[in-house]
DNA sequence: CAAGCCCATAGATACGACGTATTCAAGAGT
DNA sequence: ACTCTTGAATACGTCGTATCTATGGGCTTG
């Protein structure tokens, strides 16, 4: 009779010894059945799935170098290795493929891709690299940008703000003014991102409002690696106040003017060249 | 009618009233070779691959509009209406998801996200949007996004550029000078992409130069949109040789000034406001 | 030594089974 | 009557296996 047991209750046949010299290796059916995983997941960092956790493994891997490129890697490899399914990691590998970090190929493997063809606006990648080794040159690459972006966005901002967005813009200047003294540089962070974020959405255009979080992590990471001690620059802070004020009255030259004496100073903390 | 009966292969007993769909269990893998006739895949050619047949239907679909957010798609769904596997759906929603298009959650389905969650720099978005409905609003989008960039990125390609680029640079300013005129439109597109693309990579940042294949995106669409029988704004075309030049002198505040014209003259051609 | 054929290999695709989280609703308790 | 608990239904998550296909390397042959 060609069915067997349908039903999975009943037999644990010898047919499955064959399977067993894989599955042993971590029992993974029967160990996530049991409560454990609950007390795993209780203490631990929050995993919410073996897809996630394999791709914050091989993701920063591969963006912070430790697979250079050429690499290739075989996914019964990997499988092993991450004590996961082909399942998943065939759908992580399709991920990574769409940020094209890495290439799939027949009877080669999974190849790791030459840098310039990474996306690197994608925020995973964009999280990866902020984590990494090259931190630096991310952080300079992404400040180079907001220096082109941010002063365009807020002379669009100046034009298209709402009552309700230059509320908010005033609300964090005079936020960054309240905490720009004694030590509060959390406080100050969070309404310096906050500031930004807001310019970005008031612009208008999706593709500045869509770098708000990279503007925030940018502006973390510059606080957590140089300062931690220094209050802000007062200079800066009045550039915001300033800002916030052309955006208010509708002074949109003013304001790109005023963003990129900010997006400017930015640089020169990084040293890097100022046009 | 509970639970009688749990098999989902072999259950006759879909409760769905529709008859549609029910061949799809019989024979897949020579469904594949015989060519239902259903979806007309002998066109295109260029599937190599289930995956990327599926991803090529879904993306533009999403992007397009066809699927308003909050619309839920049930895996199962999918799996009948394209004919393909469960494996080839879960592949392809785990790359949607990765590009923040849908989310997928148990018990609920694969969810179609708000616009503002879309990983818009995402290349493959851009060009599904691109061919899409709002082609109009995402070529705004993106040219006002070349105004911020491609000014900022010329004056730093007028510091770093090496000597090639400069030879390029001139070359390619030099065959927009002899295809301007005389419907010669295809040639001094690809000159003016290739203008562009220098200029972006000569910048030394790989966030612009990663912008290369949007910018050449946007200048197929512009051209395409509404032109084809008028030639190209010399203006335009004398501004280009300009910035070449003022590359190759190192001019950076120059090669900006005249770049942030090119720019601006391209958001007048779309009845952006200029600042 | 070179060119072409053969086959081992590893990813691509498929499918069914089971696990699990989430939602909805019924029922018990206050 | 309202709320909280608990159970069932459901649809995604994960896994193991089987088969297919393309491809690269090795072998054979001229």
């Amino acid at each position: 009779m060609t069915s067997q047991d349908q039903g999975r209750g009943g037999g644990e046949d010898e047919t499955r010894g064959q399977g067993r010299g894989r599955d042993q290796d971590r029992g993974r059916g029967q160990d996530q059945g049991q409560g454990q995983g609950q007390l795993d997941r209780g203490q631990e960092r929050e995993q919410q799935g073996l897809h996630a956790r394999l791709l914050a493994s091989l993701g920063p891997a591969i963006t912070g170098g430790a697979y250079p490129p050429g690499t290739v890697l075989r996914t019964d490899e990997l499988e092993r290795r991450f004590e996961v399914s082909r399942t998943v990691v065939r759908e992580v590998v399709r991920v990574l493929e769409s940020m094209h970090l890495v290439e799939s190929r027949r009877r080669v493997g999974v190849t790791v891709l030459p840098t310039e063809h990474w996306n690197v606006y994608d925020p995973q990648v964009i999280r990866w690299r902020l984590a990494g080794a090259d931190r630096p040159r991310q952080l300079r690459s992404l400040t180079v940008l907001r220096s082109a972006i941010e002063p365009v966005a807020a002379g669009l901002a100046a034009r298209l703000a709402t009552a309700d967005q230059c509320a908010e813009l005033t609300q964090h200047a005079l936020g960054m003014v309240a905490t720009s003294r004694g030590q509060q540089l959390e406080g100050y962070l969070v309404h310096d991102m906050a500031f930004h974020r807001v310019i970005l959405r008031a612009s208008g255009n999706e593709m500045f409002a869509r770098l708000g979080d990279v503007v925030a992590e940018v502006l973390t990471g510059r606080t957590e690696h140089h300062v931690m001690f220094t209050d802000p620059d007062p200079a800066a802070v009045t550039l915001h106040v300033q800002v916030a004020e052309a955006v208010r009255t509708g002074d949109a030259p003013r304001a790109e003017r005023l963003t990129r004496e900010i997006t400017t100073g930015a640089m020169a903390e990084l040293d890097i060249l100022a046009p």
